[in-house]
DNA sequence: ATTAGTGTACTAGTTAGATAGTACACTAAT
DNA sequence: ATTAGTGTACTATCTAACTAGTACACTAAT
């Protein structure tokens, strides 16, 4: 599973996106052991010091704890990973509509193009009127 | 006007989105000069090389035209530049729905994310139920 | 006690982005 | 003709990101 890296973003940066994800999805719950630093380098396709960055950020931010020869575990503090949640989906939000705003779309705009995109990949829509 | 960058894009990058958004929005129309490199570089208060960067990957993406003695102008291709707004409409709403959809999100909740984010800015709110 | 696996902390090197500076060729204004 | 302003093409340097490699300290398994 090695990971395809978008230029725009440093890799490290999207590792700890990635592996939060997971995190929030339920992939990875609360006090689960992640792969060791040699480990999820080699998965991912990093060199094993860019992971040890991921981890030591990770760490830093509370949404995981490492012990040292033992690994690296999800925290166990589920405030912080629903706050982790928020955060980030906030994050996106804000960047997509400050995007989309500059670019000058209104709300309605930017519902409708989601929407839209959304609705040619699945068929659904909810919101169409 | 000191650009404020972010430090996860490119700085050249932030700026070709930044000047193709002013075009788009209309703030500049086609076939009107855009300010020269150096006076750009400036403003924005980076270097002139990087400025020589963004306007030369502008004229490779056919959004500007260059000529030499004269000085940068908008495309009046308005066909490219009606792309170009599809382009990267496109591009944001994609990384978007990627982004929450990684964090396990539904078109539901992003559409609710997005006008709940507005609601609060603007008291309008024509989606909610 | 030894080995294996873990995080951690380096050194050294490469690359991309960004900057500073310089100079040339072209165009326009004086 | 000269000057000013323009894009263009460099050289040199620095920084952050990324890689490769190494070794130490700690923990767990044998």
């Amino acid at each position: 599973m090695v990971m395809d890296f978008k230029p725009d973003k440093p890799i490290y940066q999207q590792l700890i996106d990635k592996v939060s994800s997971e995190i929030i999805r339920g992939e990875r719950n609360a006090g689960d052991k992640l792969p060791s630093v040699r480990e999820f380098a080699v998965e991912t396709g990093v060199n094993a010091n860019t992971m040890q960055r991921v981890y030591r950020e990770m760490e830093q931010q509370g949404i995981v704890e490492t012990k040292r020869g033992q690994g690296t575990f999800v925290t166990e503090d589920l405030e912080r990973l629903q706050k982790l949640r928020t955060e980030m989906k906030q994050l996106y939000i804000e960047a997509f509509v400050q995007d989309m705003s500059e670019l000058g779309f209104t709300l309605d705009e930017m519902v409708d193009g989601l929407v839209h995109y959304q609705g040619e990949r699945e068929g659904k829509n909810d919101y169409t009127e």
